[in-house]
DNA sequence: AAAAAAAACGCAATCGATTGTGTAAAAATA
DNA sequence: TATTTTTACACAATCGATTGCGTTTTTTTT
């Protein structure tokens, strides 16, 4: 149980004060090139590391980033905080995790919690079952900006990095109809999200410019599980006579769930149902068929928020600014749409 | 930009002293039960949060748990991570994330950096290309216990929670043999994890107990990836009158490598090769065939690892002990193995 | 009622690094 | 050479919470 080295340690055995050591390891101008060397010899020799809390503490500044997400263990999530890391460690920040469990009542408490840790940034992206957006608010008038991806809203003044989902959910619904669909229908989450608001916005569009008609009962909203994917496949299947004939699915959780169950019912896909999803998961490729997808560069989106975390920490209090930062994605054509 | 409210603020508004402002926060005895409640009701209503750093250099407790994995977007290590974030925030913890990539030089410097941040405990699962373990060590002498997991070593005096990879291995292979293969390869990660080393003991194990040869050119050492997989089916398939006609993979992603590789050769699976895989990835239920695998309780591994290090936490630093906790795994027959 | 014990709280040091300001010595300038 | 400027470092306050010890007040005991 050795204590740890200090810099009074130093100082003391070089003999100068406390802050001169502190000054030599910083690399500040005041402090003689020669002395300099030493002290940082001295300091790799003793294996002298700073205490992050005392400096934090004196700072105010934590060199820490949080990140919020609803799940951890979900491909794209996994993939955002994977980038994240990468980008944090590049500029020497340390990440903090935690997940919401797409509850609004943990991501309440975990943002509270958060704020014990003087934490220099939060990248969030939130839960399915927002209510309000008031715990964010300690953040801003603390003047520690919030970098807001996927899952993004308006209410809070962040820097958002999201992809177009309107867009990206046209080309999916456009993509169905080029196929010979004529009768389309959407699993989505949560319209209170924009994410899914605008994806199935993004599909109503694609089916008007067609001129075919939206079916509104064939728009199923769920928390986009796997469960969720096959209740929605017993809505849509009521009478199998008027089902839909092209599924689009906000993630490829539900559209692999969906492909599953049209196994099951012996219905053919793509013949008889077409299927895209969103994400582009690993498995997608493993499905049988393939699954056709919307691909999201998930690491880039990690890379990108925490770059604008960093950056945003970098600027004057004053200046938080709500940039919003669009990635593009990539319709992935496999075979469960691809009809020949 | 308001400035957080401190025990100072809230000391001041009630004439009381700091110190019974921090002592009546956490319910000490020795200030007045009506006191108290008024300090915590006060606190509560200026949303007054302690300031971690400020405690822990006091303390030297930040109540922070650091993480270190081979990689964040990984199936198994992202359900140990939500594992422990779990029981971390059941414990009022916070958990800080790293990766490792498998490569040992990051592993130094990230393990470097987690010395400075003073957390109580670390979590690590240890990267393929480990060379030696000093840079723990510090860990070690300054009192901070390490749990292990998954991939552990008896190097590190740490408690160790991981499965019975000989036992696992052994079923596995033996599984194999009962379904009628003769002839088994291997798919291994580096043979210097003892986990790696341990599943080939229970494949030769048990290839040697059912009186079958054990082909050493069959067990092909590298680092786990898909193109491993492919790799691993060109070296087994050299000569494809003598190839074998089962093959154990040490992970799901080159399992199911091999069987993409077998379809593309025109292989059947599981009638000319039988295959079985490593951790009950997702994937494994949705290629096709769908994989034989074995389970393993990842996010209940991350619950056991982070209860271990708050008990570690808790104890006596003289007493920092080595317990080994073995979890269960399960075999899970699909048809990648099963035949008729 | 006096003495002893307990309860309730304040004082001040401490954790380790940072940084504004002060000061001596060295270098540059007049 | 005397004076000004620079250089190189030390002093001491500060960040916010914790805690050992001391003091005052209240309660209990004899």
């Amino acid at each position: 149980m050795e204590k740890k080295v200090t810099i009074y340690d130093l100082a003391r055995e070089l003999n100068v004060s406390p802050s001169t050591i502190s000054r030599a390891l910083q690399g500040h101008p005041g402090v003689g090139p020669e002395l300099r060397k030493t002290v940082k010899r001295l300091a790799a020799k003793k294996a002298y590391k700073v205490n992050r809390n005392a400096a934090s503490l004196r700072t105010k500044k934590s060199r820490t980033i949080a990140i919020l997400v609803p799940k951890i263990n979900d491909y794209f999530f996994n993939s955002v905080i994977a980038g994240i890391e990468i980008m944090a460690r590049e500029n020497n920040y340390t990440v903090i995790i935690s997940q919401s469990n797409d509850e609004y009542e943990t991501e309440v408490d975990v943002v509270n919690s958060l704020l014990s840790l003087n934490i220099d940034a939060l990248i969030v992206s939130l839960s399915m079952r927002a209510k309000n957006y008031d715990h964010f608010k300690p953040f801003l008038t603390g003047g520690i900006p919030i970098v807001s991806i996927d899952r993004v809203t308006q209410e809070i003044l962040a820097t958002k990095v999201f992809i177009d989902d309107y867009g990206s959910a046209y080309l999916g619904a456009a993509h169905l109809i080029e196929q010979g669909c004529r009768n389309l229908a959407a699993i989505t989450g949560i319209l209170d999200l924009k994410i899914y608001s605008e994806r199935v916005r993004g599909f109503r569009d694609a089916i008007k410019d067609h001129n075919l008609p939206v079916r509104e009962e064939f728009i199923y909203q769920c928390m986009l599980l796997s469960e969720d994917g096959k209740k929605a496949m017993d809505h849509f299947f009521v009478k199998p006579e008027d089902a839909p004939d092209g599924i689009f699915c906000s993630n490829d959780t539900t559209a692999i769930a969906c492909i599953q169950d049209c196994r099951k019912r012996g219905i053919l896909v793509p013949d008889d149902v077409a299927i895209v999803g969103f994400s582009n998961d690993p498995r997608s490729e493993i499905i049988e068929p393939n699954l056709t997808t919307i691909a999201q560069p998930a690491i880039e989106m990690g890379r990108v928020a925490c770059e604008q975390a960093i950056l945003q920490i970098n600027k004057p209090k004053s200046l938080i600014t709500s940039t919003d930062i669009i990635l593009k994605t990539e319709l992935v054509i496999r075979d469960s749409s691809r009809r020949k």
